[in-house]
RNA sequence: GCCGGAGUGGCGGAAUGGCAGACGCAACGGUCUUAAACACCGUAGGGCUAUGCCCGUGCGGGUUCGAGUCCCGCCUCCGGCACCA
């Protein structure tokens, strides 16, 4: 009588051993080994870690079996192999749950990850936990203090005053990142803008290298590449200096109305009277062909020489009132592109640089301060924004770029704006250029005037780190009276974050409020001074943290170069893409400054990454709103940890989203139960046992091929076909479900060929040969994904410990039968079919096709055209 | 608006240009059982004048001996970005 499955207690049993004998334990290599390289093998198999907002979820199980699955295999492969784990500790749910229950965050915290850790040891995931870091541990946030100061140092961490996202309801100010169309990602409700002195990373710096060292990355979704390069957002064009007219000027000289008419202006003389006439405003622009075409001139509300350059006018009032509209709109208001466009007139007038042209300047919020020089040339001709903005105002459209019809109305004029190619026309001397020769030709020669320049944008902002929050990474700064902003001295790292009573927020950090821990001395002076009250966006203590795991428990440094460049680059990476720009690109720009600064040997951390879908259930993302969470505790629980690994990966593609089905796991379960089944009878029947004279923990070599039934064959050739396809599957093509349906192909032919219960056809032994081959290499295929019955199953064969034993390998005189079915199609229709052998000669399959019944039923008295053979798979006979 | 991705049985899904629907769920029939559960065996895209034939992978064209797969034009859904000059 075989003993029935008990996957609660086979799985505590292993559970306990691994953790007794530190089973998934990695030591590095010594120093000198390490220094030698990547070339022992070492593969560092990473997935993101969780925050531990309570207890894990699906995509947490998904995340984390997949990475273990592709652990294991690696292992079996004979990699050694980095499998980590860690805690993203930092952040706002946590000190959410505080300023409600009034328990200190890391309390929350610290039981949040317990039960995580239960969870995740539960599922029998391979982690090396004497790596594990918590980002919210000071052993830990030292060492993200200790990095903030070394980009200090280098210039990349600074403060200034701009312009920033502000979250009314999380009290805090937002990096770009983080606003999700004009709503704070984490709670949704709509940023405001405001003024702020606040901490940033110059991640513009790399924005360059950023997109260049995609080239260095091997295996990243293309999506995500693509989302980096639209956020990056790197646009060619140039810089073209306009200057202001003096007042009044523009009555002085023609109307800028025809660009080859227009003569040069007074722009440019000083003036007495008006300080700021001559002034130089930049724009910037992808389209300098179309310069002869800018009709007037649009600056955003914001614009710092606005202000002062209305003073006096005669609209005046007008523009403040605009002004002070403008910038009270809400960023959402503000940013939608259908509403109509606004503005107003300031009353004065620019040179265009190309023609002398004065053009008209307006006031008006479709142009951002925030990208480009916050000031641009409007050509409503080829602009679809100039032209609306054109059509309100009543402003000029010159064609400049010769239009097809469609786009003019039977007058001549523009009925909308044309931004196609074409030949340049109202140009002066670049008449009859075609545009990208024109945008070239233009800056030149506006260029030898000083008057403009080549140039290079991004839409990608310097990244906002301070947040005005209790729970996150002290900023170690000091501010002075007499030596001003002064870094905290390494000797003096970590600075605690202290215990708080009072965690709201109030427009500025709970912790200004802390005296004992703002007030403090100068490490200069010595004199009295003051702490900075900000944190750290959690995003920047993930941004390293797959460094840390190299040397986790060292306490000098914040990793050892040796240990990270043996490691290093993480081998597979694997995640929600909902990181595809923060966290990934975050983490990329981390990389390349500490290759900057020495502390790292390469530019890129994660060489390939591998993008998980999410699990819906009932038709929606699962969340605890909608009430539709599926607990994987009570799954684990019910049909125990192999079931639910294996299921979760065979619901559907890794990478696409899948619906949870409740009688799904149930099917799994049964599949398990069976293989369970089928491997104890096979091992109390001794078949796979080791025979004497045979090594050690093997089953002795296979019988001669001639003595094996074609049943057995044919079972033999099953198994090494799923060898083949299970092994590309899991180290190829991350197609977890195919390679389980492959093993359950495998399985139910092991169960069909083993016969009934009741004793069976294994009555040869090289009958029961085979089936043991079937039968051991079924749970060596199946170990990453149930890996505790397999280790059970692998113990009850009297093996050592199925850990470390190899992947099996693919025999190829097994894969595939002497004789092969052949579809035969007429005219691309399948009519019959054909057993043949495998080696037969095309000619001699075509002729045996086109005597079968089905086929002559279609080819008599029809000419045979074409005759095609796929080797093994179909013939195809042309006729007509 | 721009940039991605996806549309296949009742359901989840499978298929280097080569037999569409592997594998599993649900369903149905049977064996076992006093009975049920479990387990096991079997049936299963649709249609028809059924030993056979026709139709079928969102829609319409095309390339090919052969298209779910490649090309062109649409429709729908999902994701990202969005007055980016």
């Amino acid at each position: 009588m075989a003993r029935s499955y008990n996957p609660e207690e086979i799985e505590t049993k292993w559970q306990a051993v691994w953790a007794r004998e530190k089973t998934f334990y990695v030591a590095n290599p010594t120093l000198q080994d390490m220094q030698k390289g990547k070339a022992g093998g070492a593969t560092y198999i990473l997935e993101m870690f969780p925050y531990p907002s309570g207890s894990a979820h699906m995509g947490h199980v998904k995340n984390y079996t997949m990475g273990d699955v592709i652990a294991r295999f690696r292992r079996h492969q004979g990699r050694l192999v980095l499998h980590p784990m860690g805690y993203d500790a930092f952040g706002l749910n946590s000190e959410n749950v505080a300023i409600q229950t009034g328990e200190h965050p890391a309390v929350f915290t610290e039981r949040a990850i317990a039960t995580i850790n239960r969870q995740l040891r539960r599922l029998g995931v391979a982690i090396d936990w004497d790596r594990e870091v918590v980002t919210c541990r000071p052993e830990y946030y030292k060492w993200t203090q200790w990095l903030f100061l070394q980009f200090y140092k280098k210039g990349l961490a600074f403060r200034k005053e701009a312009p920033v996202n502000w979250c009314p309801s999380c009290q805090t100010v937002l990096a770009n990142e983080q606003v999700i169309q004009g709503t704070c990602e984490r709670c949704s409700t709509e940023v405001d803008a405001k003024k702020l002195e606040q901490w940033f990373f110059r991640i513009t710096d790399y924005a360059e290298r950023l997109l260049e060292d995609f080239n260095k990355l091997e295996n990243w979704p293309e999506r995500v590449i693509t989302m980096q390069r639209n956020w990056i957002g790197r646009s060619t064009g140039s810089d073209v200096i306009f200057r202001l007219a003096a007042k009044g000027a523009e009555h002085g000289s023609s109307a800028p109305a025809t660009a080859d008419s227009a003569v040069s202006a007074a722009g440019g003389v000083a003036d007495p009277l008006d300080p700021l006439a001559g002034t130089e405003i930049t724009v910037f622009t992808t389209r300098p062909d179309t310069l002869f075409g800018a009709t007037f001139f649009v600056m955003a509300p914001e614009h710092p020489l606005v202000e002062e350059m209305v003073c006096g006018t005669e609209t005046e009032e007008d523009c403040r009132r605009y002004i002070r509209q403008a910038m009270g709109a809400s960023y959402i208001e503000r940013s939608n592109a259908e509403k109509e466009k606004t503005g107003v007139f300031t009353g004065r007038y620019v040179e265009n640089p190309i023609n002398g042209a004065l053009i008209p300047i307006y006031i008006a919020d479709y142009v951002m301060m925030d990208y480009g020089t916050g000031a641009i040339m409007a050509v409503p001709a080829h602009d679809e924004r100039d032209f609306d903005f054109a059509l309100k105002f009543n402003l000029p459209v010159i064609e400049v770029i010769s239009s097809p019809e469609e786009f003019k109305n039977p007058d001549g004029s523009m009925k909308e704006a044309y931004v196609g190619d074409g030949l340049l026309v109202n140009s002066s001397h670049f008449n009859g250029l075609p545009k990208t020769e024109a945008i070239r030709q233009v800056t030149e020669w506006l260029k030898e005037q000083g008057k403009a320049d080549f140039a290079v944008n991004y839409k990608l902002r310097d990244w906002l780190l301070s947040r005005q929050r209790y729970w996150g990474a002290p900023i170690p700064i000091i501010y002075c009276e007499k030596c001003g902003q002064v870094a905290v001295p390494e000797k003096d790292l970590p600075i605690l974050l202290p215990d708080i009573t009072d965690y709201q927020p109030k427009g500025k950090s709970p912790l200004a409020a802390a005296e004992h821990f703002m007030n403090t001395t100068c490490p200069t002076c010595g004199g009295p001074a003051t702490r900075d009250p900000d944190t750290m966006d959690t995003f920047v203590d993930s941004s390293w943290y797959f460094l840390r795991y190299a040397s986790a428990r060292r306490d000098d440094v914040a990793f050892e170069k040796a240990a990270v460049d043996y490691w290093l680059p993480v081998d597979q990476y694997i995640g929600g893409v909902e990181h595809a720009i923060l966290h990934l690109m975050y983490s990329r720009f981390f990389c390349k400054v500490l290759y900057d600064l020495g502390l790292v040997g390469f530019e890129e951390p994660f060489k390939n990454l591998f993008t998980q879908g999410m699990i819906h259930y009932k038709g929606a993302k699962m969340s605890k709103s909608k009430g539709n969470v599926v607990n994987p505790d009570e799954h684990v629980a019910k049909y125990g940890a192999d079931s639910l690994r294996s299921y979760i990966l065979f619901i559907g593609p890794a990478e696409s989203d899948v619906e949870w089905q409740d009688k799904g796991i149930e099917g799994v379960y049964r599949f398990i139960n069976r293989v369970w089944r089928v491997s104890c009878e096979a091992i109390e029947a001794g078949w796979l046992a080791t025979p004497a004279g045979a090594t050690q923990g093997t089953l002795g070599p296979l019988p001669e091929e001639a003595e094996l039934t074609a049943a057995e064959k044919a079972l033999l050739v099953k198994t090494h076909q799923t060898i083949e396809k299970v092994t590309a599957d899991i180290g190829e093509r991350f197609h977890f479900n195919t390679a389980l349906a492959a093993i359950m192909e495998l399985n139910n032919e092991i169960v069909a060929a083993r016969g009934g219960d009741d004793g069976g056809p294994a009555a040869t032994s090289s009958g029961r040969r085979v089936l043991a081959e079937a039968v051991e290499t079924l749970i060596r295929l199946l170990e990453p994904f149930t890996p505790h019955m397999c280790a059970e199953l692998w113990e009850m064969m009297g093996r050592k410990s199925i850990w470390d034993a190899p992947w099996p390998e693919v025999d190829s005189r097994f894969l595939s039968l002497e004789t092969v079915e052949m579809a035969v199609q007429v005219n691309g229709k399948v009519r019959d079919r054909l057993m043949i052998s495998k080696d037969a000669a095309a000619a001699d399959v075509i002729a045996a096709a086109k005597a079968l019944p089905g086929v002559v039923k279609y080819v008599e008295g029809k000419t045979v055209v074409k005759e095609i053979v796929v080797p093994g798979k179909l013939v195809n006979v042309v006729v007509k």
